[in-house]
DNA sequence: CATGCGTCGTTAACATCGTTAACAGGACGG
DNA sequence: CCGTCCTGTTAACGATGTTAACGACGCATG
């Protein structure tokens, strides 16, 4: 049925996980499917809508490496895990990340909501990790979800800044994945309950 | 001399400050000057190096606010307000904030390179801030460089996520400061010497 | 069978963008 | 007075996203 749409969104993928999203312009991307430029807008309202498509896959993949976390043993070994997921996506699909998560910002604005929508969920498992580790006593703080989103701007932080290229000494991929496992796990280790009331 | 110079100058950082980059095309520019769009051509080379410049006021505007850090009394206190001045110039500039150290990416590859030089000494006045800490025993690790580039993660993970609109709970400048400043500061004492060889 | 309609493609065209080329005036030094 | 630099102009190119107008095909209904 949708058979060109298909090869659209397909093309579109490519040429966006390759070159990124200033390289997608429609009249390339026509090309590359063997089609007009224009005949992308029977398939698709806007360029917008059209990356907005191709980001849902960047969703799903996002969702899907963040469950890396469920395969941890204690509450602490998940929590850590997701870390350790987020990076993955991160250095696999660095192009994805931009767009979700580093967005140019008021262009775009659909693309931005959504991506909030989409971001929810997974939000929503990074909240679950940590009251998890809440119970369990190794995380402090009432507030699951105040604690996730400290935990995500602290480890968002890390991988935007590397993506941009403002972490010169850490060059290669290896390099910065080092680094931002112990600077995962040693925030997380910080957020102990800070009172001593085991007693 | 350079009079119609320094009038797009200053038209180019109000358009940009206030409407951010998307938004400085050279015509627009050109008319609000008063001039023509190709005049800007014989004052500068290019879009990117007017920005360049542009942005060049961005950066001192930046040094200077992290100054700020400098009439804490204690050491630890100066790393704080260091911190507290990285808010006020990201709250106060934020289209600055944007350009400098969330640049879409290998579009203006010199404004990017320019970017890390000129946020060099500033990087290294924090790396100051940290080594002061560290000889006064209130942070650990023996690398300053690496925990600079850590705590720079930290609070820029912060920013950047809240001027995207990544942080709903936290709309108002107010919810996130005091967000920030509980978050950097908490960030800070995580980072103190670990072993407790005081006796 | 024919009529009509929705889908999918085409080409032309428009507005906007950054940028270059070719040209014009005016200041100024020889 | 002449040439040269500086500063501005208009025309134009190529690329961008997008719309309008048109044509072919399939397919259901009269």
């Amino acid at each position: 049925m949708h058979d060109t749409r298909q090869a659209i969104l397909e093309a579109a993928r490519d040429l966006y996980a390759t070159e990124g999203v200033h390289a997608l312009s429609m009249r390339k991307l026509a090309d590359q499917v063997g089609i007009s430029a224009t005949a992308i807008y029977r398939h698709f309202n806007d360029k917008e809508h059209l990356i907005l498509e191709v980001c849902g896959e960047g969703f799903t993949l996002f969702g899907a490496a963040l469950m890396k976390g469920l395969r941890g043993k204690t509450a602490m070994e998940r929590l850590e895990m997701t870390g350790e997921g987020y990076l993955d996506f991160a250095l696999e699909h660095p192009q994805y990340y931009r767009v979700m998560f580093m967005s140019p910002h008021p262009d775009f604005t659909l693309l931005h909501q959504q991506a909030q929508e989409a971001f929810s969920p997974t939000f929503q498992f990074l909240i679950d990790r940590v009251s998890e580790c809440q119970r369990a006593r190794v995380i402090g703080g009432d507030n699951p979800e105040a604690v996730a989103a400290s935990i995500w701007a602290h480890v968002h932080g890390a991988v935007a800044l590397w993506l941009d290229g403002h972490m010169p000494p850490l060059q290669d991929p290896e390099a910065f994945s080092s680094f931002f496992l112990d600077y995962n796990k040693s925030y997380l280790r910080s957020l102990a309950p800070s009172d001593a009331s085991e007693g």
